[in-house]
DNA sequence: TTTCCAGATGAGAACTGTTTTCGTTTATAC
DNA sequence: GTATAAACGAAAACAGTTCTCATCTGGAAA
């Protein structure tokens, strides 16, 4: 993705697009991304970047106000920030840590069930967790 | 539920039911409930227990280790325990914090995705995130 | 009974990801 | 050039959790 195209799509989500900004999207936001702020700042190191943490929280925290990524929790240790945006599912591996997309139409739900009484839906959302097969054949 | 089937629940899980074990125990395993350290925490507090925080951890973590709970993780600010360890779904209402069970046969999955290459399931799990209905007729 | 020992407990310090604070810098309008 | 609001960033604060390590407990052995 362009410099000119990432600076458009903050443009058109009310973001102005900064310098810092634009970093953290040229590493968030070029492609299906599923990175922790830890891993955003320790690319921006690797790149000589100077952008700081709390430039770092805020403009994701921003992105995700703005609808430019989603959080996504399934490790109490670190929030994830995934720049696919509409509804998907997960696999987490938890041996490696690494969160991946699971393909839109390979997984349906099947009969949603009734809400509880004064609430409404706000997201549906699969996770599946795997590890690592043990390799029996080293 | 008695605190003779506690104790023998503990026992045959593998845990030896000290009196700090038991007191938790009573508050978490009596019945289906989704609680964090804190309310645990609290809890033993309201009924006048001295229990200590460390002790709350541990027994948690060995609760969990030994399949006698499940940890739920849907907030990033704290992990949940789960007294129910069969394979099941929830219902989390971000603005009360509640997490709560999703009926057994009230949702089902269709057609599981194939596994990241090298990887075996460890679980399937469905979050439905739920706000409360702004009430209209206030 | 006394001694020993492993496991359990608990007070508080440490740790880690995140948030907050607040002074400085930057960009834009006038 | 000056004013103003937004953005940035260093460092402190924060919260949930984990760790450290000294003390306690209860049963087995002597």
């Amino acid at each position: 993705m362009f410099r000119t195209d990432l600076s458009e799509r903050l443009a058109t989500h009310g973001v102005v697009p900064t310098p810092q900004r634009m970093e953290i999207a040229s590493i968030l936001l070029d492609g299906p991304r599923h990175l922790s702020a830890d891993q955003i700042l320790e690319t921006l190191r690797i790149n000589g970047s100077t952008v700081s943490k709390a430039t770092v929280y805020n403009t994701l925290h921003l992105f995700s106000e703005k609808g430019l990524v989603r959080e996504v929790h399934v490790d109490p240790t670190r929030t994830f920030f995934d720049s696919t945006t509409h509804p998907h599912h997960h696999f987490y591996n938890v041996d490696s840590g690494e969160l991946s997309d699971i393909p839109g139409d390979a997984i349906a739900i099947d009969g949603l069930p009734e809400l509880p009484r004064g609430t409404e839906q706000e997201s549906v959302e699969v996770l599946i967790r795997v590890r690592n097969t043990p390799s029996t054949e080293g």
